[in-house]
RNA sequence: GCCGGAGUGGCGGAAUGGCAGACGCGAUCGAUUCAAAAUCGAUUGUCCGAAAGGACGUGUGGGUUCGAAUCCCACCUCCGGUACCA
């Protein structure tokens, strides 16, 4: 029905239909006429620094094709909070960006020769799109995408703030290879072994590379979880384990021949004496020393190599029969002067505590089919207190009060715990070890060996080493190449006139650092350069940066837990060290959105079962799919897409708008039926129905602040829609007519956050105005309450009867009531209760015999 | 193995110590229609019963309680994370 057809044609040949597509168009132009949902900073106009603010932030999305059902729902999540706090009387900062660098849009121009820029562009122009078409309410003046070199430039600032600071720095380490996608992984983007991107088995390589010291904020990152407000236990947990902090101490093990020390970690020095053996992993910087001399040197190389080759997948299988070499040189066990045997073996892994352990096979599995495997000796030194015979388990180890020490000198007899305390002390008093915490977080590794990045803005100088690119001569734009082929380097290193500069130290000639930035990078500050996108002298003002932060409300996909989370946190504390900014921790509120499945799968375009949120818009409108994916089930937990579902959906907006359009849309539109005097005095249906709309704001109210229960504030408002139906006949006059209208504004009202487009269409027919600008409703406790209750009665907790008492009534009153039920007479039959409970204004239960 | 989360009708789910199954889907019946669609209304956990009513019922077994889907103990299953981490 498009505005123009004559009123006299419309009403006489077509029954009125909910055309969302048109209502949808009609709204969208009001809000980008008006630019309603743009938030200005402090200091600016229309800025109100009474207002409570909230920054509600969805992450940004990795623009590649188009969006997928996944984006619909958790941009639907953000903008129903965005909405809902608006209306509580916050100023909502609600931002859109694109995460734009990264490897498809690369691995596309391999095949295509296409410039990932176009592709790139071309599709963060179809998810703008789409976000407009879904009508999100987004402050579209801040709008960033991290392959621009506006902002690009900003991340390079950075990068250079903190290799000023120290915690940018190169080195060279076994790192992670993926032979598939030719670029090294952070420990963080391999997966069982593999390539998070490609599933390839990645390899370990030796090389040169960029590193953020994140590990020095380990603690940090730990203990300022206390910081935050709301974030689900599990992604903290995750973290937690992921940064895992163990405490032990560290004893050093001397190599008497070669006067080398080799210190060691453990988590249980109080086995110290059971050390009968002492392991090195195969990346040892050490070894070449250790076996230098040696007869059997040749056969450790060979071993080292052969490990050194093997995938991370399958070295990392604890199944499999432990190897290993063992060498001609022993060391000496700190506690007892004991010389024990060295051996290399590939169960000792470099990256974590010292790349050393002393192998204790009595109480450590891995251990135990070591010295199996090898027939070395095997001595226990906890046993049960009790004299009982130790579990023939060579996992022993518990710490548990009722076992003792045993063969360890003066130590016998003792707890483990005393033990522990006893060894950390004698082992500092001889300078042979300490108390010591180890973490199995690893620096951050930066670099990648790809096109499609943030270039790193550093010149390699052959006398000044490497050298910051002065600031202004950011950015350091990306060249445009021939061929992205990776070759085991950056695609940039063919860029010839690009690489080659000058030291901007010396002046003399100098080559561009050629490999560019994790993509994580990019995403570890968006949410500061939103706020002051157009700063040009800074990635952010300090005081705007204040004035918004922290981020109120996060919401993404958990698959983001560990890696993007933990980086932004640290990024934070950086930044925030640095003078920079004002918080240590980005996130406040974290709330994390289940996955949407079909048929029970995840959705692929090989098993066929992808769901297109664009189609469904064109069918139903945006409304109706953004109703569907908040009613589905929880947010946080997952959902099956079902398209019967959907038309459940459709249908219920529907019947709001036709409520709406039932009432006469010309004319006064009746304010008196808000009026809360005119509500308290009504009786019968409308009463019945003023209350019903009271009960479903007080319910989507209270489901609204707990935990985004959206599925049930949905359901309340159905609810409603239902009442306003089955009471229709009955609501004949003034009263009638004010109540249907009432409940009908504030179903509307009530759905805005998720269907806004309705929402505000109903709200025009039915009260007239823009509903974005109305308060959130606030339920009147008067029609909320009701004085007659209907009490349950139970005989021996089993349902039996309902009876009708007087709200708060007094407990004699209530059992009188109760007994004087039929019923209950019959149920009794002459006997007395030994016991009624009696729960006010609930129920009333009689124990009987 | 370890750490989280979850098991409720034909299906998605609701109820977090007090009426199990809100709301939606599906199904059945009725109204409307020349007919269909759409729409409106009613019914819909299982079993027994003509009905009134009764019995059973929230993964399994036990416990606490006047009362348990909800709390406690043990176990089973599924999902997610993580793992030669010393």
């Amino acid at each position: 029905m498009s505005a123009d057809t004559p009123e006299s044609e419309a009403v006489a040949d077509r029954p009125a239909r909910y055309d969302a597509r048109a209502i949808e168009r009609k709204w969208q132009d009001v809000w980008a006429a008006e630019r309603t949902w743009e938030a200005p900073n402090p200091g600016r106009p229309g800025f109100d620094p009474d207002a409570a603010k909230a920054y509600v932030l969805v992450m940004l999305p990795y623009p590649s094709g188009e969006p997928h059902v996944g984006h619909l729902k958790v941009y639907s999540v953000g903008d129903a909070i965005a909405h809902y706090r608006r209306r509580t009387g916050h100023e909502v900062l609600q931002p859109m960006g694109y995460d734009s660098f990264g490897l498809p849009a690369e691995n596309h121009a391999i095949q295509t020769g296409e410039h990932p820029r176009v592709s790139t562009e071309r599709s963060i122009a179809s998810f703008r799109k789409q976000f407009l078409d879904w009508g999100i309410s987004i402050d579209w003046s801040r709008e960033l995408a991290t392959h621009s070199p506006d902002y690009y430039r900003w991340t390079q600032w950075i990068f250079l703030r903190l290799f000023e600071a120290g915690l940018a720095y190169r080195a060279e380490a076994a790192v992670h290879w993926c032979p598939q996608d030719q670029t090294v992984l952070a420990n963080e983007q391999v997966i069982d072994g593999r390539c998070e991107r490609c599933g390839t088995e990645v390899v370990p390589k030796k090389l040169e590379q960029w590193y953020f010291r994140i590990t020095d904020y380990a603690d940090r990152l730990l203990a300022d979880f206390d910081r935050l407000e709301s974030w689900p236990e599990h992604v903290v947990t995750m973290q937690r384990n992921w940064i895992g902090r163990s405490e032990g101490a560290e004893a050093v093990f001397r190599c008497a021949e070669l006067g080398m020390d080799f210190p060691v970690f453990t988590t249980r020095p109080d086995t110290l004496y059971g050390a009968t053996f002492f392991v090195l992993a195969p990346e040892h910087p050490d070894l070449d020393r250790l076996i230098d001399g040696t007869a059997n040197a040749g056969e450790v190389r060979d071993y080292v190599a052969a490990a050194l080759r093997r995938p991370a997948g399958e070295r990392g299988d604890a199944e499999r029969e432990k190897t290993g070499v063992r060498l001609e040189r022993p060391v000496t066990n700190p506690v007892n002067g004991e010389e024990i045997p060295v051996f290399v073996a590939d169960y000792v892994l470099m990256e974590y505590g010292t790349g050393a352990i002393m192998a204790v096979p009595a109480h450590d599995q891995r251990d135990y089919e070591f010295a199996q495997t090898f027939d070395l000796p095997i001595r226990p030194v906890v046993e049960p207190a009790d004299g009982s015979d130790p579990p023939d388990d060579a996992a022993f180890v518990t710490q548990s009060e009722d076992v003792r020490i045993v063969n360890s000198g003066d130590l016998d007899g003792l707890t483990p715990a005393a033990a522990m305390l006893r060894i950390i002390e004698e082992l500092q008093a001889d300078g042979r070890g300490r108390l010591a915490v180890n973490y199995r977080l690893r620096d951050w590794l930066l670099s990648r060996q790809r096109y499609w990045g943030c270039p790193i803005p550093i010149v390699h100088c052959p006398n000044c080493g490497p050298v910051p690119v002065p600031d202004e001569q950011l950015p350091v734009e990306l060249p445009d190449v021939d061929d992205y082929r990776p070759k085991g380097q950056s695609p940039l290193a063919t860029a010839t006139d690009w690489v080659e500069t000058t030291c901007p130290r010396c002046s003399g000639p100098a080559r561009r650092e050629t490999d560019t930035m994790d993509t994580f990078v990019d995403s570890s500050w968006y949410f500061l350069r939103y706020l002051d996108p157009g700063n040009e002298e800074l990635p952010f003002d300090r005081a705007i940066a204040d004035h918004w932060m922290p981020v109120d409300q996060y919401i993404g996909g958990v698959e983001h837990a560990i890696l993007h989370l933990m980086y932004a946190r640290f990024f934070t504390k950086a930044l925030a060290d640095e003078g920079l900014l004002g918080v240590q921790e980005p996130f406040a509120n974290l709330f994390t959105q289940g996955m949407i499945t079909r048929e029970g799968a995840k959705m692929s375009k090989s098993k066929g079962n992808v769901v297109d949120p664009a189609d469904y818009v064109a069918r139903y409108g945006a409304d109706t799919a953004r109703t569907y994916v908040c009613f589905m089930g929880p947010p946080d937990r997952g959902g099956d897409w079902v398209d019967e579902g959907v038309d459940g959906v459709h249908r219920f907006l529907s019947r709001l708008w036709r409520l709406a359009d039932e009432l006469p849309a010309a004319g006064g539109k009746e304010p008196s039926a808000f009026d809360a005097e005119w509500q308290r005095r009504t009786e019968g249906a409308p009463r019945a129905l003023l209350a019903k709309a009271h009960w479903a704001i007080d319910k989507a109210t209270r489901d609204f602040e707990r935990d985004f229960q959206f599925n049930t504030v949905i359901a309340a408002v159905m609810e409603l829609v239902n009442d306003a139906y089955r009471l229709r006949a009955e609501l004949e006059g003034d009263d009638g007519r004010r109540a249907f209208r009432f409940a009908t504004a504030t179903a509307a009202s009530l759905i805005f956050p998720f269907a806004p487009h309705l929402g505000s269409e109903a709200w025009e027919m039915v009260a007239g105005g823009h509903l974005w600008e109305e308060p959130w409703p606030l339920a009147d406790q008067e029609l909320l309450a009701t004085d007659v209750i209907t009490l349950v009665v139970q005989v021996n907790g089993k349902l039996r009867d309902r009876v009708e008492v007087p709200v708060g009534a007094a407990e004699a009153d209530v059992l009188a009531a109760v007994h004087a039920s039929p019923r209950v007479q019959e149920l009794l039959d002459g006997r007395e209760p030994v016991k009624s409970i009696v729960v006010p204004d609930r129920l009333v239960n009689l124990v009987v015999r």
